[in-house]
DNA sequence: ATATTTATGGATAATTTTGTCTCTAATTCT
DNA sequence: AGAATTAGAGACAAAATTATCCATAAATAT
């Protein structure tokens, strides 16, 4: 569904509401490990994700790291795909149409609609706050994936 | 959502439903242009698709090309993912967990999972020839997209 | 049989995404 | 002030995806 990217911006992301605060920011390498990403592309994605301090926060030097304010950990979820540029997933017509709308549907769109709507919902009233505070115990935010050649 | 391949085999296969038959066969170039895909891009598509006549079947020479048997109508809209090997997308966690469960839910999972339901049910009871028939007049497959880069 | 038409298969190229490395800038501590 | 620590930024590399090209195989028509 969402970049591999998208994807570590949304673990990161949790992973340092649930874990960090201003008093305890964590580096990026507790980051990378925790969330199984690699090290140098996850402090990339860092990168967006604090510009502006839009989601997350940044200090440098020691003691320094990554943190949410208070103030960012009631962004809606939505929040940190916009940080990617990935908000526009939410609204892709399923067949990749452009031009698909209620006047030019897709054949999928009737039905897809309702999902989608689901969809954007959840990513809007869903918190980072209370996603970061869902995190059941024992639960591993590792992904090992490998993909083969399709074609 | 899905891979552009996989876009342009889901428009390339209901489109072939409803324009060709056996008696009428679409050639590449026609399905290409129709659904706006670049030509010898959806030629390898097609190879995925045809392969053992899964999905789409195809035959060569003068008044040769591709068309959907009566049966394969029948197939669910999920046997052109399977076709392309994205039929993983639907069950996939939101946040690229491999062991994302409901005994490990990441914290999205118990939101999302409603969703995935629905998502599955709509690509496993939509079969491609009543999405073929819900093509509304007027409108166009062709998709235009472009991307900036990100990082 | 031959020419024509159409898909097939393989190699290759372009682009995008993912990932790495290194030097720099900011901050803190002593 | 100087050393240490941490993120930032840029260039670069690798891998995956998307796209193109060309020679070949199969089928038809003449």
């Amino acid at each position: 569904m969402f970049s591999k990217a998208t994807e570590y911006a949304l673990r990161a992301t949790i992973y340092i509401a649930q874990k960090g605060s201003e008093e305890n920011k964590l580096g990026i390498n507790e980051i990378a490990e925790a969330i199984g990403s690699p090290r140098s592309f996850t402090a990339k994605i860092m990168q967006l994700l604090t510009r502006d301090h839009r989601v997350v926060s940044a200090v440098r030097g020691p003691n320094g790291g990554f943190y949410i304010s208070e103030k960012s950990k009631n962004l809606p979820v939505r929040a940190i795909l916009e940080a990617m540029g990935e908000e526009h997933v939410l609204d892709k017509c399923v067949m990749g149409l452009k031009l698909c709308s209620e006047k030019q549907p897709c054949p999928m769109h009737s039905k897809y609609k309702i999902i989608r709507k689901q969809l954007i919902k959840l990513f809007v009233v869903k918190t980072i706050r209370q996603l970061s505070s869902e995190i059941k115990d024992g639960v591993v935010f590792i992904h090992q994936g490998k993909k083969g050649k399709k074609i």
